[in-house]
This record gives C-alpha cells, structure tokens and sequence, in this order.
DNA sequence: GGTTTACTTGAACGATCGTTCAAGCGATAA
DNA sequence: TTATCGCTTGAACGATCGTTCAAGTAAACC
C-alpha cells in the first residue's frame, strides 16, 4: 500500500470540488494523486466509484462541522460563524465557496447511479444537520418555540445553497455579510400559515 | 437558408437546459437540431458561439419577463405567480427549475471567455431585472419605502437562485409553496443595518 | 450569364475520454 | 520455498469529443 488512503480521498476531493465530476478527466485524477490508472482502478473500481467516496468524504466532514454548531453554547452565533466561514473564504479557496453536493445535482444526470444515490443521500443528512441547529436554538431560546422545525431546516438548507452560488460570483465579502444577516433576522422572523 | 435562425436557437436552448454545455455533445447538438457539422459551424463557429447565443436568448426572454411583473397592476402579487411557474411545473419540464445561468456558472470554468463574459453580464442584466421590481412595489406601495433596494434586490435573485435548486429535487410543490410564501414574507421584513 | 455569398452535406481528422490488461512488486500465510 | 493477495506500473484500447474541409446548392448581385 504505496498511497495513503485518507490522502488519495482529500487530494481527490480537491480536484473534484474545484473542476466537478465530469470535468475532472481521469488524466487530471492521475496527476493529482500522483498514482497510475492502474493503481486507480484496483481500488475504486472507477471515476465514478472514487467520486462516490469523495462525496461520502465532504458529506461526513460537513455533518461534523454542522454538529459542532448544534453543540456550540450559543448556536445561531455558531451558525452566524458557520455561514460566513464557507462563504468569504481566501480567494485561492474561491472553489470552496460553492458547495460540492450542489455543483453535483447541477450534472446529476451524468452521474452514474451509485454517486447519485450518494449524493442525495448527503443532501438528507445535511438537511437533518440543518434541523439539528433548528431545535438546539430553540431549546436555548435563541429562536421561539413556534418555529416550524421541518420548514425551518429545509429553508436553512436552501439560503445556504442560494448564498454559495452567489458568494462564487460575488467579490465584495461586505455584501455576502449583509445577506448572512439577513438570513439570521428572516430566520428569526414570521413563518407561513398552513392555510393554502 | 434552410433552416429557421430563432427555430435553431430555441431548440439549442432546451437541449442545453437539460443537459449543460459540457454534456450536450456536438453530436447531441446536430441531432436536436437536425443539421449536420458543418452548418452550425458556418452560422455559429463553434459550440460555444452557439451556446452564447442560446445564453442570450436565455437571458432576454428571462428579462422580458421580470419586466412584466414590475409592469403588473400589483407587482408583488405577479412575482409571487413567477416564482410560482417557475418552480412547480409539470414534471417533464423539471428541467427548467434549474436557471440556464447559475447551472451554467456551476461549469463556468470549463466553458470559453466569450460565452462566460455572456453569463455574467445576463445576471447583471437579470439583478437589474429583480431590482425594478422591488422599485415597482415600493412605487405601489407594496413594500415599505426605505427597503434597501439594491439590497433587496440582490437578494431577490439569491432566493430565486436557492428556490430553484430546491425545487429541482422537490416532488412536493406544496412544500415549494411554501418556500415562496416565506420569500414574500421575508421581502417585507426587516433588512440588515449597514452598522458593521 | 457569371460571380459571389451564405448555407448545407457527410466523411474524416487529431485529441482526449474512461478503462483494460499483462506484468511486476512486496507482504502475508502455508 | 511457494502460493496468494492487494497494490502498482505504463502502454494501449475503442469510443467519443469538437472541429475541419472539399464539394455542392440556391439565392443575390453585377
């Protein structure tokens, strides 16, 4: 064993990240991981069978990191501190700024079926990360007790994805702050009725 | 001249709707439009030539219809119903949840200067879009004078970016529903100070 | 009528794609 | 010592990629 499990999956999930799965040609993957195709292919089976456990990989990492924020004395300020971390990153980690799993379901259908099913499976548990933050707030009285948690979590999911694509594309960190506010005063303001 | 100029481009829109610019291939390309290679080569020079004007055309007929939402008796109630189209069509047109420009932008770096100078000027054009919208509302009465409208406008598009990829995976249109109501609820709340 | 121009055809090009495979290496087990 | 196993190498495969090009067609202009 030559390689370095844990490194191959880091280094691969770099290139995977910054160029996305179709992009990143196998030539690419060889380089970066300094490993021949043969090499590659005894021990993920395939591109996509490597990109299946890259996804697992980010997905684990960034439930961890949700999870911190769910511990945190006060998590909305954890949150607060979670958002702006992933969204006014260093220019050179500009990539980061977009989250893997969304830049993914934007090529879903070129996608081999054992990623994909990877990959939405990440988007649950993320979902239930953003759920996990919902109630510990609400137990801490950072939010009301009335908040919808189910809406709530998938709401938050939702103003973290618009809020990446839009911090890629957006150079002024000041502007990407001001959204990150406004996500934490609609967070804590009204929720629609059920009356539809 | 034996094929029809805005015919061509429609069809060239939908196939790269579904499928990307990466993934629609050149063969994938000849055949939806029923031409061969060296016709699309004489009109649009290349793949990407095509592909800016079919982001063009995106982005005009995208703007044309922001412009008759601020032009509606009641702005708002118009832009709910365009957040409402938008995201719960039938399912074989599921493909158009997803905006041409932001899953265009998820592949923004493997696609050429000149179509990626075309992108980011169509969102600049689409920002503008949202932001007399939100002009239209406050002139209305609709939405509280001092709204920030730059601001609010910016978040406008985000949202509608965020709901978009949401809605992608969403079977529930209900659920989407409600996403939108929160939007109209949040578009008139409260908004960040700029004390930071 | 002759020339030009824009468009069309379909075979073919070189490059790159993901993947395979024979061969070899080093550690472990019998 | 021999056999087995997981991992490694690097050349090579067939398929597909975007693109080119010689040849032809039809309308427009002189």
């Amino acid at each position: 064993m030559k390689y370095d499990h844990d490194e191959i999956i880091e280094k691969a999930t770099t290139l995977f990240w910054q160029r996305g799965f179709q992009a990143a040609g196998m030539r690419d993957i060889q380089q970066a991981l300094d490993m021949r195709p043969g090499s590659i292919y005894a021990r993920f089976q395939s591109k996509e069978g490597l990109f299946k456990l890259v996804v697992e990989h980010y997905a684990d990492n960034s439930a961890k990191r949700l999870k911190q924020v769910t511990e945190a004395q006060s998590p909305l300020d954890a949150l607060y501190h979670f958002f702006e971390t992933a969204l006014t990153g260093p220019d050179e980690q500009r990539y980061m700024r977009q989250c893997l799993l969304v830049k993914s379901i934007a090529e879903l259908e070129l996608i081999g079926d054992i990623a994909k099913k990877a990959i939405l499976e990440s988007m649950q548990t993320l979902k239930a990360g953003f759920r996990n933050i919902i109630e510990a707030c609400i137990e801490k009285g950072e939010l009301p007790e009335h908040t919808p948690t189910s809406t709530a979590a998938e709401w938050l999911q939702n103003q973290f994805v618009g809020l990446r694509a839009f911090a890629l594309l957006q150079d002024d960190n000041q502007t990407t702050i001001k959204m990150i506010d406004k996500v934490i005063i609609d967070l804590k303001g009204q929720w629609p009725q059920k009356t539809h």
